[in-house]
RNA sequence: GGGCGCAUAGCUCAGCGGGAGAGCGCUCGCUUCACACGCGAGAGGUCCCUGGUUCGAUCCCAGGUGCGCCCACCA
């Protein structure tokens, strides 16, 4: 063994061992309790970042607790599809190809994204590996994979025969670069700076006008009527009458609606049907015409006049404006910043418009999630996340499923000649309603989250009745960042619930998004990323793992190589604690302890082992592995295997230390599953892998020697501070000399040392001396108070005062 | 517009009603027979501001300032 531990070669050992030895996979006939986490489905053109690492840091860690705690534990691995990322990943490669999607057509293009994934997807599953995740690789899905594709059928078509799924004209999100619609969860609003355009529409009867304001000029051409409140009384004589919309010369009615501002720029509001998800709900319960004047790319179209065929919209606006100062309609322009949707994905600016689409109504599915939330059946940690869940599924909305894309899962909708519509799970053969054996199936995909949906169970082989569904089902744990909280966990609790008749997990754990380090989001246009696989190759896995727990809040946090860092001089610090016992030989691991410091350290682990397990259960990792760390360092090291160094050869003392580390190696293991069974492999007599070895009982034998090193302790600090040598006898004697080797010659300066320790008493007396503090506080906070002046007066006298 | 969170040592953070802590960095001393990725000692802080509650506030309450996040159909 070298004196400097290296993990490089060590982990990627192991890493091979225990999956060549099956210590990952879960045998779904097991009598043991299982323990199941699904893997947030990582996208399968993407690589791993510091996100990852941090999830699955977590999961693992989890994982690895369970499994020692004797759990049939099964980690589920698997990818995402991606559609609109992957689609567009293979569309820039088309491009530069010079060809297009459109061009070599669907069946080809499908085949092309194939062979790219072949190529150069799924890298993530080996990225795991690097980082130690014991996932059952053997178990890997794919949401493409045949059995999945039928699974996601399956659940469109119950949700189509349970008058669920229905298909209509609404207002859409759509964004033009990626070619598709995108949910109301895919769109994210920024300020924008824009102009506030107020214009006057002259009544048709030619006795006035009334002024309204827009940031969408271009849009004037879609009007079909303008809007007021009923309350207010400026405009109460104008409702019922007409007015004529600006370019287009149409007569459009005035109405009122509850839904209008008043207090917003004229208090009219102009409604574009076409255009404007608020003019779109108002438009309908007017029973309003929806005119469209915008294509799909972006293009000013429709019944307009023939000079605005064809411009942009911005073009567009720029005409209507100049067309209103011409007749003298342009009351004013203003500056205004205000909040617009934006794709979260390619950045363009949404066009909201009306599209046929396939949509899901969502109330009922929603309603068992509310109780599994509310009735805290489903768990969120920290618990903020699951309120905010709830409020959104008590104010959700219809979700827009259809895509305008290829690859993904195509819709099981086809249509015959004569208009009527088939859901099924395969092609059928003719309509049933017509006999017509000319059907076509609907060319949109659904979005990629009706897929991810079924992940907890569509992994296990649903809809079919297998043997991995009744083991794994449901799992207990999902752990994911914040941001998809809405798009993924609340929508896989609501599938679990129609399909499996039960919650998919009972803990949803949310972990932070990791920054860099001056609290920015790691991105590529930033180029701030910091890449785990650089800090694995650096520090070695155990060290990022340890490092990313270290760093782990309920808060996002700034990336700090730091913490990593510590997490490797841990494992150098284990690694050669381990050699001194190693070195020396002994070939018995017994917990005999026959002195006090043996007595101690056994107790130290166990209590640690409690804490430890409090900080897992409760997620919170940052403490678990801060006192892993201490332990080491401090208890293990520093007092306890000083004090034996004198004493390692005997086999009593060594057995006993062999039992000590084997358990240190057991409470490490889910943080530094590397080091730990390298070091466990060379301790006598192993019976089984560490990552398969039974996690410590408690042990309540040495509960009561959990403070006995105290004097030996305070006789060594007092000592290295002033070189003063207050009297102590036995053991904790016996204890000093070994760990602080004190030299021979005389003593260091006792007066600073009795000045400190006086300050102290006179705190405590002050403290006690006050009637209202006697009187007032909490009868163990004054005793405690009054045990602390005591210790500090014995020390006093063992100074000689 | 609605909701949530954070401000503690140079840095990253813990503590959250009774003596201000950790890791890193810094200074000093140790190449002591596991480890210099080590051991020991030390410097360094109006715990954001102003009020309030309390015998006692970094911790609770109110207000303010600064930073961040989520949701949102005021055109």
């Amino acid at each position: 063994m070298e004196p400097l531990y290296k993990p490089q070669g060590v982990e990627a050992r192991w890493q091979r061992t225990w999956e060549e030895e099956g210590l990952f996979h879960a045998d779904p006939e097991s009598e043991r309790p299982s323990y199941v986490i699904a893997v947030p489905p990582p996208n399968v053109t993407g690589v791993l970042h510091m996100g990852h690492a941090l999830n699955a840091s977590i999961q693992d860690a989890l994982i690895r607790w369970h499994r020692m705690r004797g759990f049939n534990t099964l980690w589920q691995p698997g990818y995402d599809h991606a559609g609109i990322a992957t689609q567009a990943v293979v569309e820039k490669k088309l491009r530069a190809e010079g060809t297009s999607r459109l061009e070599i057509g669907r069946e080809a293009f499908l085949e092309q994204v194939w062979a790219w994934l072949r190529e150069y997807g799924g890298v993530i599953m080996g990225q795991f590996r690097s980082l130690g995740c014991s996932l059952d690789y053997e178990r890997e899905r794919f949401t493409m994979d045949d059995a999945y594709v039928r699974a996601v059928m399956r659940f469109f078509v119950h949700l189509y025969e349970r008058g669920w799924i229905f298909r209509d004209n609404r207002i859409i999100n759509w964004c033009s670069d990626c070619r598709t619609s995108i949910s109301d969860l895919e769109v994210e609003h920024r300020d924008v700076d824009d102009a506030l355009t107020y214009a006057r529409y002259p009544l048709a009867d030619g006795s006035g006008s009334v002024t309204i304001a827009t940031v969408r000029p271009a849009t004037i051409l879609a009007d079909v009527a303008v809007a007021v409140h009923p309350g207010d009384e400026r405009y109460t004589g104008l409702i019922g009458r007409d007015v004529i919309v600006p370019v287009v010369g149409r007569v459009v009615p005035v109405i009122s609606d509850e839904r209008v501002e008043p207090e917003f720029g004229t208090g009219a509001l102009k409604i574009t049907p076409g255009h404007d998800p608020l003019d779109f709900e108002i438009g309908r319960d007017h029973g309003l015409p929806e005119p469209s004047v915008i294509d799909l790319d972006g293009r000013m179209t429709g019944d307009i006049p023939a000079e605005y065929i064809g411009l942009t919209e911005d073009e567009a606006a720029e005409r209507v404006v100049a067309w209103l100062r011409e007749h003298d309609q342009l009351e004013k322009r203003e500056s205004y910043r205000h909040a617009v949707g934006h794709c979260e994905r390619s950045g363009t600016r949404i066009q909201p418009l009306v599209s046929l689409q396939w949509w899901c109504a969502m109330d009922e599915l929603a309603r068992p999630a509310i109780e599994s939330l509310e009735s805290g059946r489903v768990a969120f940690h920290p618990p903020v996340h699951g309120r905010v869940a709830l409020d959104w599924l008590k104010a959700i909305r219809p979700w827009n499923v259809s895509r305008q894309l290829w690859w993904g899962h195509q819709l099981p909708i086809w249509y015959c000649p004569d208009g009527h519509v088939i859901c099924a799970e395969t092609e059928p053969d003719a309509c049933a309603e017509c006999g017509s054996q000319d059907l076509v199936r609907d060319p949109d995909v659904l979005d990629t989250w009706f897929s991810s949906a079924l992940w907890p169970f569509a992994t296990l082989g649903w809809p079919d009745d297998t043997p991995e569904l009744r083991a794994f089902y449901p799992g207990d744990a999902n752990v994911t960042g914040r941001g998809i909280i809405f798009l993924w966990e609340n929508r896989m609790i609501m599938a679990g619930l129609e399909l499996m008749k039960d919650i998919p997990f009972s803990h949803v754990v949310i972990n932070s998004n990791v920054l860099d380090s001056v609290g920015r989001p790691m991105s590529k246009s930033l180029g701030n990323g910091v890449d785990p696989l650089d800090m694995i190759a650096a520090h070695g896995a155990d060290a990022t793992r340890y490092g990313l727990l270290k760093m782990s809040s309920t808060q996002d946090i700034k990336f700090s190589e730091g913490s990593i860092e510590a997490g490797r001089k841990l494992a150098n610090k284990l690694w050669n604690a381990s050699r001194l016992l190693l070195m020396s030989g002994g070939d018995e691991v017994a917990a005999r302890p026959s002195s006090l410091e043996e007595r101690w350290i056994l107790a130290r682990i166990d209590a640690t082992r409690a804490e430890v397990e409090a900080d897992l259960t409760t997620y919170d990792f940052a403490h678990a592995v801060d006192r892993l760390y201490h332990l080491t360092f401090d208890d293990f090291c520093d007092w306890y295997l000083e004090s034996i160094k004198p004493r390692l050869d005997d086999p009593d003392v060594k057995a006993t230390a062999f039992a000590a580390l084997e358990r240190l190696l057991k409470l490490l293991h889910p943080v530094l599953p590397h080091v730990t069974e390298e070091i466990w492999s060379n301790l006598p007599a192993r019976a089984s892998r560490l990552v398969v070895a039974l996690w410590p009982e408690a042990d309540a034998e040495y509960a009561g020697d959990v403070k006995a090193l105290d004097n030996a302790q305070t006789a060594a600090r007092i000592y290295r501070r002033s070189g003063v040598r207050i009297a102590v006898a036995g053991d904790a004697l016996r204890i000093f000399e070994a760990v602080v080797r004190p030299s021979a010659d005389g003593r260091g300066d006792v007066g600073a040392e009795r000045t400190r320790v006086e300050k102290e008493i006179a705190r405590a007396e002050r403290m006690l001396a006050n009637e209202k503090f006697v009187a007032n506080a909490a009868s163990d906070v004054v005793d405690a108070e009054r045990e602390k002046l005591a210790e500090y007066r014995a020390e006093l006298a063992a100074l000689g005062g």
